[in-house]
RNA sequence: GGUGCCAUCGCCAAGUGGUAAGGCCGCAGCCUGCAAAGCUGCUAUCCCCAGUUCAAAUCUGGGUGGCACCUCCA
């Protein structure tokens, strides 16, 4: 399969380091509030990502961080006047909730910076020891960037030296204005922890490294992970950064191949807590299914930037549903693990850098020729078993079609509700039967005020939350 | 100011040298008691200009218009 590497600004052969075993790190949310629409996309694109490897055959290890140290969190903390672990337990159980509400996997390993603090204190000895790292008057450590110099390798950025000598006036004591905190001191009561280079509190993108060396990076290999993902705004400073400090303290580079995802704008604005306009995930999975935000989200390629609005994700929610509606058509029939062109093909499109157009495509493609010959030779026995098989294989690779195709119509609807269509069902069948129209359509047209919609079917009449 | 990205049908969106995938919307038809669903058919020459080439949406240069990052951020 191929990836496009956004450091290297191209697609790649993914290549491995070991044949047939591929590990993969993100980075994940710091837990000091909801999860935006943003971290749903990211976390779907990677999860998409995994799924592919795997269907690729690759044993895939993949890790997300949890950040459960920041100043952000200690200020909620503070200001909500919780203890911090109160904070970041709420906040991560929401983020697996939510997760698992759009269908995202959990990680194999989901680190948190409170339980890798040893391996960072590690990481940064070893930064100053090499020469790469120092302790400022007041008690911080700071990478030096000066000592690395490969330093903006990764971000290609060029180092603005009026820019430099401007800010450094009212700067601290740090050697170079790109220089960047390893670890923090902290004086007053908020939280601390003791380490070798005094009590205070790491820096962020200390974390990513000392998390991957701990759990993912094996003694001499070229590169620490083999891909390391995460939004678009993280390639610089934080990964740059992470990179930095994984190349100086160890004998590999951080990671082999980069994908970052785009980011998502509400109604074209663009998403920040500062303008107020952030689309929390908890709010969006009130109103839609959570299969249909994943559908959404997931339907534009990953690297472009993202414009959730009604209008479009009522688009693919039709487009969904049509997926669903033949997986209606088909249900109860059993399927076995036949292999057909069709998967071929989607695989394939998804291993191009995860083409998902192309994929959604021929799922459309392969929706409307299954129809059209269930319409024409309802008891054709291979075409369901296929199209069943096919069913299942999209299941699987994209996590789309998961549900009972008859809870998924009827999503969000009170059961009390349910009952009063059902009954009303039954009374229009009766007048069906009779030739009584005029009474059948009053009946429909009473049943339409639920906000569904009914349908005639040889398998009898079926309706669907509009 | 620096760096980078993008501009394809009303809307969303693939394609990155050989004469434009798919979805939504719309129109016509088949099916249906009527609908809905499903199916069939129809609808773009790819922001502008110049160039390279037998051939360009796809490469080069210029222009115009968007956007992102450079600060915590998925």
């Amino acid at each position: 399969m191929v990836l496009f590497d956004s450091v290297k600004k191209e697609k790649r052969e993914f290549i491995p380091q070991q044949e047939g075993v591929a590990t993969l790190y993100v980075c994940g949310p710091t837990v000091y509030d909801d999860a935006h629409l943003g971290h749903a996309k990211s976390a779907l694109v990677f999860d998409l990502l995994r799924r592919v490897l795997e269907a690729n055959g690759y044993d895939v290890t993949y890790a997300r961080n949890i950040t459960d140290i920041d100043d952000k969190i200690i200020k909620k903390a503070q200001e909500q006047n919780k203890d911090i672990k109160e904070i970041t337990d709420f906040y991560t159980a929401a983020f697996h909730k939510e997760m698992e509400a759009i269908g995202v996997s959990r990680p194999d390993i989901e680190p948190k910076a409170t339980e890798s603090l040893e391996a960072m204190y590690a990481l940064i000895q070893n930064l100053i020891d090499k020469g790469y790292a120092y302790a400022t008057d007041d008690g911080d450590v700071y990478f030096d960037t000066s000592k690395d110099s490969e330093y903006l390798s990764l971000s290609k950025r060029v180092q603005d030296d009026e820019d430099k000598q401007e800010r450094v006036e009212s700067s601290t004591l740090k050697k170079n204005q790109a220089d960047f905190a390893l670890w923090k001191s902290v004086k007053d009561n908020s939280v601390v922890f003791e380490s070798p280079f005094g009590k205070g509190r790491p820096g962020w993108h200390l974390e990513c490294s000392a998390m991957i060396e701990k759990h993912l990076a094996k003694e001499g290999s070229a590169f620490a992970v083999d891909i390391h993902g995460g939004g678009a705004d993280l390639l610089f400073p934080h990964h740059e950064n992470e990179a930095a400090q994984t190349r100086c303290a160890t004998n590999h580079a951080l990671a082999a191949y980069w994908i970052h995802n785009g980011f998502v704008n509400i109604d074209g604005e663009k998403m920040s807590k500062s303008l107020g306009n952030s689309f929390f995930l908890k709010d969006a999975l009130k109103e839609y299914d959570g299969e249909v935000l994943r559908f959404y989200l997931l339907s534009t390629h990953y690297r472009s930037n993202f414009n959730f609005n009604t209008q479009d994700l009522l688009s693919a929610k039709k487009r969904l549903d049509k997926l669903y509606r033949l997986k209606k058509r088909l249900f109860g029939l059993a399927h076995n693990d036949e292999k057909t062109e069709f998967q071929a093909k989607l695989l394939e499109a998804l291993s191009d850098d995860m083409n998902i157009s192309t994929a959604l495509a021929l799922i459309d493609e392969m929706i409307s020729t299954a129809n059209e010959t269930l319409d024409t030779a309802g008891k054709h026995k291979l075409l369901k078993r296929e199209t069943l098989s096919n069913l299942a294989y999209i299941e699987k690779l994209l996590g789309f079609g998961v549900k009972n195709p008859f809870e998924y119509f009827q999503w969000g609807v009170e059961s009390a509700t349910k009952e009063q269509i059902d009954t009303l069902i039954e009374k229009r069948n009766d007048a069906k039967k009779e030739k009584n129209f005029e009474l059948s359509d009053t009946l429909r047209d009473e049943i339409l005020k639920f906000g569904v919609q009914l349908m005639d079917t040889p398998q009898g009449t079926f309706w669907e939350k509009v």
